[in-house]
DNA sequence: ACGATAATGATAATTCATTATCATATAAAC
DNA sequence: GTTTATATGATAATGAATTATCATTATCGT
């Protein structure tokens, strides 16, 4: 990826502008606005880039397709809508968790989801 | 899966005597030292069907396959050991977590998975 | 012990996300 | 504008986990 596409531009913009993390799927149909007509081919070979370039950071969460977000540097959680299925970050954190584990064990990171609602599906639940 | 087998009977031994979450092919593993040359099929078969009648729970953490579990009753997070892949209960809780969230989010649950160094890899850390 | 039928083992098939292929389109160096 | 090599789009191929198939084995009510 050394030369400057309207697709690739439009696959990172799509990230950046997003605020939250995107599904592969998510970031076609959102950069798929800007640049018709592009394929997940596409898609997935941008993200291979952009991941080793640090310029985006991929997101496991519990039973998930990897998720891609224009790389922060700082620590942080995510917030999975159970309603619309979108993931937020959380930039709060409980803290120092070694007390948490069994004795003997050394904790040395972390990771949080919270689930529930968020705000726009509170205010107008989407359709089943 | 209404009939005793020694192949049912290996593998609900395996997943409840562990102690922690199994995933399916170390179910296999385990559950083949008492019913030996029984196969992977036997395995999943197993498993859905104990799912199905709640006697196990299933395990996700990120970017994991699924582990399994003996059904605990109460709410409890993992430890994902990063030297040898074990995956072990937590059961203490960091508790309400609503305060995290971004406002007008609600939070209805979470989970949480501690990672680090078990005891048994403090003390012997595994060969690379 | 017998017989009906459910469970197993071996393996093929499926699923689904991701990656490779290759002809074509298009950056960008000239 | 031409040239050359890279990126794209369409789609085939791959990989890995899980599920289906089916002949055989084993359970359990009789």
């Amino acid at each position: 990826m050394e030369r400057i596409t309207k697709q690739g531009t439009a696959i990172l913009n799509a990230i950046k502008t997003a605020g939250r993390p995107l599904l592969a799927q998510e970031i076609l149909d959102a950069a798929a606005a800007e640049a018709p007509g592009m394929g997940i081919a596409t898609v997935y070979r941008n993200i291979k880039s952009l991941v080793e370039n640090g310029l985006i950071g991929t997101v496991n969460l519990p039973g998930e397709n990897p998720r891609y977000e224009s790389s922060h540097h700082h620590h942080h959680h995510h917030f999975h809508c159970t309603r619309c299925d979108k993931v937020y970050d959380v930039h709060e954190c409980p803290g120092e968790l070694q007390q948490l584990a069994p004795k003997g064990f050394r904790v040395e990171s972390h990771e949080l989801t919270l689930y529930g609602a968020c705000e726009s599906c509170q205010l107008s639940p989407p359709p089943p």
